[in-house]
DNA sequence: ATTCATAATTATGAATGCAGAATTTTGAAT
DNA sequence: ATTCAAAATTCTGCATTCATAATTATGAAT
């Protein structure tokens, strides 16, 4: 009997994943031309899986291609960070809802048990970061919906392309916390309408707070 | 002077919408599989823009990729369509009402005469399927926010691939006409709310007929 | 020194080649 | 006729090669 063998992934996503990663620790800043053969060379493979990879992180919107050009990284303005904030809010208050009408005793212990870790990482910037989007993704995980998964967790890439993210803004963090506090107990209570308007003003907070 | 030359695209991405539009007209059929060296030859081009064609298929969920297997155009569940028709209700009836409340008269005049291009288009299926798309687009694009844009034709091209679609029901092209109807008047009221509602009641009752 | 035309170089776009996994075919044993 | 194993074939995944557009370097003319 063997150990669950993880399912082997084929290259070109390996490699879009390990691009998604150089860009949002802007070793590939937004702006940056993308050169494939350095790449290439550099992570030890041919250029055709790599240009694979480029066209999946276009379509998800994180570098932009140009004809003969290649492809760049993209600029995120400010009215794109708008409009995708409004966007995840949007979705994800929805979603919230969703799930405070439905969710079982089991998952919203589970919920609690994230949102314990969250608390607990309150002075780790980094880990505050990375619970706190395990949070936001397992609420959607649970609405089994990968229309809704997919589109989040693409706006979400977006968002993390902006060097200034709102939870790097000091005293964002306590107050994030806060409001995760409340969404936790308006989901506990199953109060869809009351978990709507937590992430709601979760986003429109943590948008003033990245502008 | 040279006539306005069309910017002339990549080979993969003029690919791609040939195997959207057979996708769509069924002529690959939910779960068939894609034999690459086929179609390549079939169209006249090499395995490689036809498989980076394919990559940005399966990001947009159009084709699912099994390793070592190829691709297989998705097949779209109930539960699939559901969870698509809610996020398009989502997603298209808050942009109605943002709509609503900022749109210039230049630009209700130019919907008006896109809706009115759907009235006349009452008796021709096809055409009132495009016309249709073009309004419900048209009203994103004006929003000048593409991620939504991209977001909402994702969307609709995963809905076009159920072959049930709601508009070829009969009955439903008047009624769907009436509700278009109410949304153009709440557009030109500029009524916030009631354009959010009409544009929920619409894909409320889209579901029903596609279900 | 600056500018412009031309040559050299570089990088992308696409075709071709190749290794190996998955599938199909073949044929012997029952 | 059916089943099963092995050989043959097909098809995918990735690397390599080639063609050409875009960029940079060169150098003569001003």
């Amino acid at each position: 009997m063997s150990l669950p063998t993880f399912a082997p992934r084929a290259l070109y996503q390996d490699v879009a994943e390990l691009l998604r990663q150089r860009i949002f620790a802007h070793q590939l800043p937004p702006g940056s031309w993308i050169d494939e053969l350095k790449i290439a060379e550099e992570i030890g493979i041919s250029r055709t899986p790599l240009r694979e990879a480029l066209k999946v992180l276009a379509t998800e919107g994180l570098v932009t291609m140009k004809l003969r050009r290649g492809a760049y990284v993209t600029e995120v303005s400010q009215k794109d960070l708008l409009q995708v904030y409004h966007l995840l809010a949007l979705l994800e208050s929805d979603a919230s809802a969703e799930l405070a009408s439905k969710a079982s005793a089991e998952q919203i212990a589970e919920l609690q048990g994230l949102h314990d870790a969250l608390e607990a990482a309150v002075h780790e910037r980094d880990a505050f970061f990375i619970a706190n989007e395990r949070f936001h993704m397992r609420v959607l995980e649970m609405l089994d919906n990968k229309w809704l998964s997919q589109m989040v967790a693409d706006l979400r890439k977006v968002m993390k392309l902006n060097r200034h993210n709102s939870l790097f803004k000091s005293g964002r963090i306590e107050e994030s916390l806060q409001e995760h506090r409340a969404l936790m107990r308006a989901l506990a209570a199953q109060d869809s309408s009351a978990a709507r308007a937590c992430v709601m003003l979760h986003f429109k907070n943590g948008l003033a707070a990245a502008s």
